[in-house]
RNA sequence: GCUCCCGUAGCUCAGUUGGAUAGAGCAACAGCCUUCUAAGCUGUGGGUCGCACGUUCGAGUCGUGCCGGGGGCACCA
C-alpha cells in the first residue's frame, strides 16, 4: 500500500463518517502533513469545518474536538494507523504504524502502470536564426522537466519543437546574408564548412548576424524594405532566397538541437510551419472558422483588407483594437493564426496530416522526426505522431494574450476540446542583473544601471548564451573534480564534470516557479554550494556509497534485512530516542511519488525540484547523525539500510525525473 | 486608458484546494574531518508577510481599495 492509497482511504474514512454519523458531506475533505513528526503523519484540520456545516443544517452548536472524537474511532480501525490524536482546537492527527510501513514499503513492487493517455508537449521553440540563450534554455528545461513528470505520473508524452521558419526573424538573417555579406546559398555552405572546420558554431555565427542586421535597420530604411520581400519570398517557397532561408534555418535547428542535448534535451517530432503554410493546413482551419462564423473580413478601418477574429475580454482603447489580425491585408496569415492550425493538429481535430522525414538520430539510436510537404521525401516507420489528449504548450508568459486568442479560436471549432485541452505554460523571462550585462560586455545607459533588470534580446546580441554557458560551468566543475580525484582518468573526470555542470544549470533553472523572474547571475548559478543542484547529487552520492561498501565487503543486502523479521525489535527502534529521525527520513522519502503527482496537477516542476532538495537535504542530516555501516545491532542496522535503500531509489528517481544525472563519485 | 503578474529575513526565493510556533539558500559570526566522501553538518543573530479595510473559528494565502515594480494590449512572435 503506497502512501498515496493510505491517504485516499483516510481521507474516504473521513467523508463516509461525516455523512453516516453526521449528515454533512464537505465538497473537499482537506489534509495537510503536520509541521512536525511529532504531531503525526497526517492531519485533518476538518472539524472546525464539520461543526459549521452542522450549524448551518441544523443550527445546532457542536465542540469541534467532540466531532474530532467521532472521526478518530473510525480512523483508528485501519491496521496501518498506529494511533490517532486530537490536537489543539480539534486538529486530527494520524499516526502511521512505522513498522508496518517500513516492512511493507520493502515488499511493495515499485510503478506498474496501466497505459496512460498521450499528451503532447511543445517546447524550446527556438527561432531558428541564431544561438540559444538561458531564457531559451528555461523554456527548454523547463518543458524537458514536466514531460519527464508527466511521464513519471503514467502518461505517454511526444515532446515537439515547432520551427517558425517561414517567419521575420529567419527573414533577418537572410538579409544579413544576402544583404550585408553579399553571399548565395553557395557561399553560405562554404561558410559553414569553413566554420564547422575551425570547431566554431553556425548558430553562433548568426547569432552575431542577427544583431548586426538589427543594428543596420536602424539606419538603413533599404534594407528594412528588403526584409518584407525576402520574408514574402521565403512564405512562398520554391524559389533561390526560400532555399537559402531553409538552409540557414535547418543548421540553426541543427545546432540548437545539439545544444540542447548537451543539457539533456530530446525532442520526437520538430513540425515546421513552412508546412503549416503549404501542406493548407491553415486554410482548413481558416475555412472552418469562416463557415461558423468567428472571423469577419473587415472593408473599413484600420484593419480594412484584414480577417480578424474579435476578441471582447479585452476592451479596445482608441491606440488599440480589440480585435486580433489573423490574416493581414496582403493575405498573408500571422502567427496566431498558423498557431490555430498548429494546435488543432496536435489535438487531432484538424483532419490533415504532415509528411514526415528523419532529421537526426541520437547516439543511442532514438530518432528526431520532421516534418516535409513533400510526399516524395516522406519516410515511413514514424510512430503516430499528434493527436494529444492535452496538449501543453511552453511559452513564455509575455504571449499570453496571443495564446488566449489561439485558445479561443481551437474553442470556437472544437468547443468540447479547445478551452480545456490547449494548456498554456507559461513562464516568466530570464534577465540580466545590470552587473552580468556588464560583465557580457555590454556598456549601459544610465537608466539601465538603475533598473533592477535587463531584459535579453537576440536583436540586440544581448544574452548569455547557451553553450558558453555550459563551457564555464564545465570547466569550473573540472578543477573541483581534478582537486578531489586527481587520479581518475581524463574521460572519467570530464564526464563527471559535465554531469555536475548540467545539473547544477538544470537545477537553477527548475528551482525557481514559473512565475518568477530569474534575475541571472553568474556567481549564484555558477554555485555547487547550497540549494543546488551539486548539492542533491552529492547528497546521491553519498548514499550510493554506502551500498558500493557493502558490496565491496560481499555483504547482502537482501540478508541484512533478514533481521527486520523481528518487527518488535523493529518497533522498539522505531519507539526509541532516534526512532522519529530514522521514520521522517523513510516517510519523506516515501512522499516521491505524491509529490510528482502534485507537480503534475498543477503545472509546476519547481515543486519537484524543493522536495528533492528537501530530501537530499534530510538525508544529509541522517547520514551525520546515524553511523550505518558500522551499526552494531542487526536490527537497527537493517533499518538503517532499508531506510537509506528507500532514500537511494527516491532521490535517484526524483534527480532523473529533473532531468540531473547521479555521478559515480564526486 | 484596459489587463495580467509580482511585493515575505540584509540579498535571492519557497510557502499545497485558507490551518498548528511563517521556512530555505546566500551573506555574517561561532563550532565540527583517525569514522559510510567536509561540494557536508551544527549553532547564533535576522520578519509591522508593501499599506488599509473586509470575509472567516482561523488569512502570507480569499475580496475591495491604495502604494511600489514588471509584462502585455502589432498587419512581430
Amino acid at each position: 500500500m503506497t502512501i498515496t492509497d493510505i491517504q485516499n482511504a483516510l481521507r474516504e474514512k473521513v467523508r463516509v463518517i461525516a455523512k453516516e454519523k453526521l449528515s454533512v458531506e464537505p465538497d473537499h475533505i482537506a489534509s495537510e502533513i503536520p509541521p512536525k513528526t511529532e504531531l503525526g503523519d497526517l492531519a485533518f484540520p476538518i472539524a472546525f469545518e464539520l461543526a459549521k456545516l452542522i450549524k448551518q443544517q441544523t443550527g445546532e452548536k457542536q465542540n469541534p474536538r467532540a466531532i474530532a472524537e467521532e472521526l478518530k474511532n473510525g480512523i483508528s480501525e485501519f491496521d496501518f494507523v498506529d494511533r490517532v490524536e486530537i490536537a489543539g482546537p480539534g486538529y486530527l492527527n494520524v499516526f502511521y504504524d512505522r513498522t508496518g510501513f517500513l516492512l511493507d514499503e520493502n515488499s511493495a513492487e515499485t510503478g506498474a502502470n496501466e497505459p496512460g493517455t498521450k499528451v503532447c508537449v511543445e517546447h524550446t521553440s527556438v527561432n531558428p536564426n541564431k544561438a540559444a540563450h538561458i531564457g531559451h534554455v528555461r523554456n527548454a528545461v523547463l518543458g524537458d522537466t514536466f514531460i519527464r513528470i508527466l511521464k513519471a505520473d503514467g502518461k505517454e508524452v511526444e515532446t515537439q519543437y515547432y520551427i517558425d521558419n517561414t517567419g521575420v526573424q529567419v527573414a533577418d538573417v537572410a538579409v544579413g546574408f544576402m544583404f550585408i555579406h553579399n553571399m548565395n546559398l553557395d557561399d553560405i555552405k562554404a561558410l559553414d564548412k569553413e566554420l564547422t572546420e575551425s570547431d566554431k558554431k553556425f548558430d553562433f555565427y548568426c547569432w552575431d548576424l542577427y544583431a548586426q542586421v538589427g543594428r543596420a535597420y536602424q539606419e538603413n530604411e533599404e534594407l528594412k524594405e528588403k526584409r518584407a520581400e525576402v520574408l514574402h519570398l521565403i512564405e512562398e517557397g520554391d524559389n533561390p532566397t526560400a532555399d537559402l532561408a531553409d538552409f540557414v534555418a535547418t543548421r540553426n535547428v541543427e545546432c540548437i538541437v545539439e545544444t540542447m542535448e548537451r543539457f539533456g534535451v530530446r525532442y520526437d517530432l520538430l513540425p515546421r510551419e513552412s508546412e503549416i503554410l503549404h501542406l493548407k493546413f491553415w486554410e482548413k482551419a481558416f475555412g472552418q472558422m469562416k463557415e461558423l462564423g468567428v472571423i469577419h473580413y473587415e472593408t473599413e478601418g484600420k484593419n480594412a483588407g484584414c480577417w480578424v477574429m474579435p476578441f471582447a475580454e479585452h476592451s479596445g482603447t482608441d491606440d488599440h483594437e480589440s480585435d486580433k489580425i489573423l490574416v493581414r491585408s496582403n493575405g498573408t496569415v500571422t502567427y496566431t493564426g498558423k498557431d490555430i492550425a498548429y494546435q488543432m493538429w496536435k489535438l487531432g481535430i484538424l483532419g490533415m496530416d504532415f509528411f514526415y522525414k528523419r532529421f537526426h538520430r541520437y547516439a543511442d539510436g532514438k530518432e528526431i522526426w520532421v516534418t516535409t510537404e513533400n510526399a516524395d521525401e516522406a519516410e515511413s516507420g514514424f510512430p503516430a505522431f499528434g493527436g494529444g489528449e492535452t496538449i501543453y504548450n511552453v511559452i513564455d508568459t509575455r504571449q499570453s494574450y496571443p495564446q488566449e486568442i489561439v485558445k479561443k479560436g481551437v474553442a470556437a471549432i472544437d468547443p468540447e476540446k479547445g478551452e480545456k485541452a490547449s494548456v498554456h505554460l507559461s513562464y516568466e523571462m530570464v534577465a540580466l542583473s545590470p552587473a552580468a550585462a556588464e560583465e557580457l560586455g555590454f556598456e549601459l545607459s544610465e537608466e539601465d544601471k538603475g533598473r533592477t533588470f535587463i531584459e535579453m534580446s537576440g536583436r540586440k546580441g544581448l544574452g548569455v548564451k547557451a553553450d558558453d554557458l555550459l563551457d564555464r560551468m564545465e570547466i569550473k566543475a573540472l578543477a573541483e573534480v581534478e582537486s578531489r580525484h586527481p587520479d581518475s582518468d581524463e574521460a572519467e573526470k570530464k564526464h563527471i564534470a559535465h554531469q555536475i555542470a548540467v545539473g547544477a544549470l538544470r537545477y537553477f533553472l527548475l528551482k525557481f516557479t514559473r512565475n518568477t523572474v530569474i534575475v541571472f547571475d553568474f556567481k549564484e548559478a555558477l554555485s555547487f554550494e547550497g540549494e543546488t543542484g551539486c548539492f542533491c547529487q552529492y547528497s546521491a552520492v553519498r548514499v550510493n556509497k554506502i551500498f558500493q561498501k557493502l558490496a565491496e565487503r560481499d555483504e547482502s543486502v537482501a540478508e541484512i534485512k533478514a533481521a527486520l523479521t523481528d518487527r518488535e525489535k523493529v518497533a522498539e527502534i522505531f519507539g526509541s530516542e532516534a526512532g522519529s529521525d530514522i521514520w521522517s527520513m523513510l516517510i519523506l522519502a516515501a512522499r516521491l511519488d505524491e509529490t510528482i503527482h502534485n507537480a503534475a496537477a498543477v503545472n509546476e516542476p519547481a515543486i519537484l525540484a524543493k522536495y528533492t532538495f528537501n530530501l537530499a537535504k534530510a538525508f544529509n542530516l541522517f547520514y551525520h547523525n546515524h553511523k550505518i555501516l558500522p551499526e552494531p545491532d542487526a536490527v537497527k542496522r537493517a533499518v538503517l539500510i532499508s531506510v537509506a535503500e528507500k532514500v537511494r531509489d527516491s532521490l535517484t528517481r526524483s534527480l532523473n525525473t529533473l532531468g540531473i544525472e547521479v555521478p559515480e563519485k564526486m
